[in-house]
DNA sequence: TGGATAAACATAGA
DNA sequence: CTCTATGTTTATCC
C-alpha cells in the first residue's frame, strides 16, 4: 500500500517522464477501476496531451493540457509502470503514449483511476487534508489542527480528512520514533511529543523519498526503494532496540505494535 | 420527567375534560417554550374548539375542530394543570376556556407548546418511533425492531425514535423486571429475555396507567400518581431484594443502578 | 437522554 | 485506513 512518499515519488517520476506526451490508446480490463463507462473514458482522454503530474497524500493527479484530469489511487498494494512492453502480471489498465511507451496499472485490490472534466470536483478527493509534504505545513499549523481533536491520535494521523498520505506502514515509525503510545487520545499526548511528532513526519517522509520510497514498493521504472522503517517489529513479542518485547494491541480494526518502554 | 404512563394518563384525562371546550385566551411567559411569536400563537388558538386529546410516548397532541393541533412536551420535569384557579408555582403559559376553567403549562426546564396548522408537519414528531401501548405492537413487532440494532438495548429502548416513551425512571425497572444487564448490546441479550422486556414494558405501564402514574408526577389535577417502581434502588451500595448491593456504572451520559446478581 | 446537531468512532461493503 | 455509507456514541447547545 503506497503512502504519501511513494505516490510522491511516483508523482514526480511521472512529471519527469510523461509530460507533453499525448494518449494514442487505452485498454481498461477492469470497468470497476474507472469512473464512467470505458468507451467514454477512453473517447474522454484519447488524443489528451498531459500538462503535469503532482500528487496529494496516496493520490496521483494527472492533468491534461485541456485541464481535465486524471484521479489516480492506487489502493491496498498496487503499482503503476512506464515502461515499453506489457508487463506480464496482471494489470487493470493500459495507456499507451505517443512515443512508443505505456503506463500500467496494477492493483492487488481496490485502486481507482478516475477521470474528471475540467472544473468538475471529484468526491473521493475534495474532502482530502493537507499534504504535510506539499503544502509546506508548518508546526504550528500542524498543531493546531492536531489540538482542535480529542480522538486517537492513531485514527486522526490515518483519516486522509485530516492529513492526507499517511498509512498503516508508516504510523508505527512515526510513533515509534515520536515515543507516542498508539492506543493515546490527543488530549493525553503532551505538545512536546507533537511537536515531536511533526518534526519525525517531515523528516521520515524526506527520507523516504531520498531514498525513492519503501523497499517493497515500487516506482514507475520497476525498481524497489531503499527505504526500511520497521523500528517497531511487525511480529509481537520481537524485542525492541531497547530490549522490551513488542507488544502488539488493537486499535480499531487493525492492529498497532509498539514498545511499551520506549512509547509511553 | 413524566414517561409514557404519566403523559398517557394526563392526555386521557383532558381528553375526558376539555373536548367541546373553546379557547377564549392565552398568555405566554416564556416564548422559547413555544414555535411562533406569540401574538401568532395567540391568535391562532384562541376561539379554536377542542377535538381530542391523545398522546405519542412523552408528546401530548391537542386536535382542535379545524385539525390544526398543538404538541405539547412536558420535557425534563414539568406539570400540565386544569384548575379554575391560576396557581401560584411559576409557569410558563396559561390557555384559558369558556367554561372559566384553564390549562398551565409548568416546565422544570426544557418543554414545548408547538402550534401546527391543519396537514403540516412537527419536526420533532414527525420521527418518533412505535408508541408500544397506543400501537398495539405485538412481541413479534417488537422483537423485529430491536434485533435490527445492535448497540447497546438500554440506549436503544431511550431512543424516542425506536420507541417512544421510555425515560430514565422506568427504564432501570424495566431491565430488573427483565432481569438484563443495562451494559449488554443488544446481540448479547437473548430472544427469550427480550421477549420477557416486551411483557414487562407492557405489565409495567399497564399498571402504572391504572394506579395513574408515578407517584412523584401530578396529573392534571394536581394530584400525585400512585406507582411506585423502585425495584433497585437508586443509590450505590442499598440492597437489592435477593440481598446482593446495587451497583452504579455509567451508561452514556447518565448512570444506572443494577443487581449484578439479578441481571445477568 | 428532552430534543437537535455535529463530531467522533465503529463496522460492513465494494 | 483505500474509501464510502451507515450506524452508534459522545458532546454541546438550547
Amino acid at each position: 500500500m503506497p503512502e504519501l512518499p511513494e505516490i510522491y515519488n511516483i508523482s514526480e517520476q511521472l512529471n519527469k517522464e510523461i509530460v507533453g506526451l499525448v494518449i494514442t490508446n487505452s485498454t481498461i480490463f477492469q470497468e470497476k477501476s474507472i469512473n464512467i463507462k470505458t468507451k467514454d473514458f477512453n473517447n474522454s482522454i484519447i488524443n489528451q496531451e498531459i500538462f503535469n503530474v503532482t500528487s496529494r497524500g496516496k493520490w496521483v493527479f494527472i492533468t491534461f493540457k485541456s485541464l481535465d484530469k486524471l484521479f489516480i489511487n492506487l489502493g491496498m498494494g498496487g503499482d503503476l509502470l512506464y515502461t515499453t512492453e506489457i508487463p506480464k502480471k496482471k494489470h487493470q489498465a493500459i495507456i499507451n503514449f505517443d512515443n512508443g511507451y505505456l503506463l500500467s496499472f496494477r492493483f492487488w485490490w481496490f485502486g481507482y483511476i478516475h477521470f474528471v472534466k475540467k472544473g468538475e470536483t471529484h468526491h473521493m478527493t475534495n474532502k482530502l487534508g493537507i499534504d504535510i509534504f506539499r503544502d509546506n505545513i508548518t508546526k504550528k499549523e500542524f498543531l493546531t489542527l492536531v489540538k482542535a481533536r480529542r480522538g486517537s491520535l492513531k485514527s486522526f494521523l490515518l483519516n486522509q480528512k485530516n492529513i492526507a498520505g499517511i498509512g498503516n506502514y508508516y504510523i508505527h515509525d512515526l510513533l515509534f520514533k515520536s515515543k507516542i503510545n498508539p492506543l493515546k487520545k490527543i488530549p493525553e499526548v503532551s505538545t512536546r511529543k507533537l511537536g515531536m511528532l511533526y518534526n519525525v513526519i517531515l523528516s521520515e517522509f524526506e527520507d523516504s523519498i531520498s531514498k525513492r520510497g519503501a523497499h517493497y514498493e515500487l516506482d514507475i521504472y520497476n525498481q524497489k526503494g531503499l527505504f526500511q522503517a520497521n523500528n517497531v517489529a511487525y511480529k509481537e513479542g520481537e524485542l525492541c532496540l531497547c530490549g522490551t518485547k513488542i507488544k502488539k494491541v488493537k486499535t480499531g480494526s487493525t492492529s498497532s505494535y509498539y514498545c511499551p518502554r520506549c512509547q509511553k
